[in-house]
DNA sequence: GGAATGACGATAA
DNA sequence: ATTATCGCCATTC
């Protein structure tokens, strides 16, 4: 496995983040941003995840209406079943598994 | 330093 | 349910 670029410090941030999200539980792209709190969207984070998120649970992050990881669908559904992840078919049930970090 | 890129999101049809 | 379009914005070219 090739190492990565360079990590940004916004990339960083991501990662961080991604990395304590609960088994089972998940965050939407857009949910990560906001939860950084410095600038950056969706986008951006989809973009740290393809180029980083090889290090993180990049399963638990999913898109905002419950899809999976584009381009890793099958992956990212087999590990949700396995660690118990609310789901809907293959979409993630956002009602019952979506997680925020704890404001402290 | 301007243009292109893209694990997205919301809305419209 | 699905496709199409537009806005978003750090990073890359």
């Amino acid at each position: 496995m090739p190492a990565a670029g360079l990590p940004t410090p916004y990339a960083e941030a991501v990662l961080d983040l991604v990395a304590r999200i609960p088994r089972g539980r998940v965050m939407a792209y857009g949910d990560v941003a906001a939860a950084l709190q410095q600038g950056g969207g969706p986008r951006q984070v989809g973009t740290v995840m393809a180029r980083f998120g090889s290090g993180v649970p990049w399963h638990r992050v999913v898109k905002a209406d419950g899809g999976l990881a584009a381009g890793h669908e099958a992956e990212a559904l087999r590990r949700h079943r396995r660690e118990g992840t609310p789901l809907r078919g293959s979409r993630v049930d956002m009602r019952a598994a979506r997680w925020m970090p704890d404001p402290s």
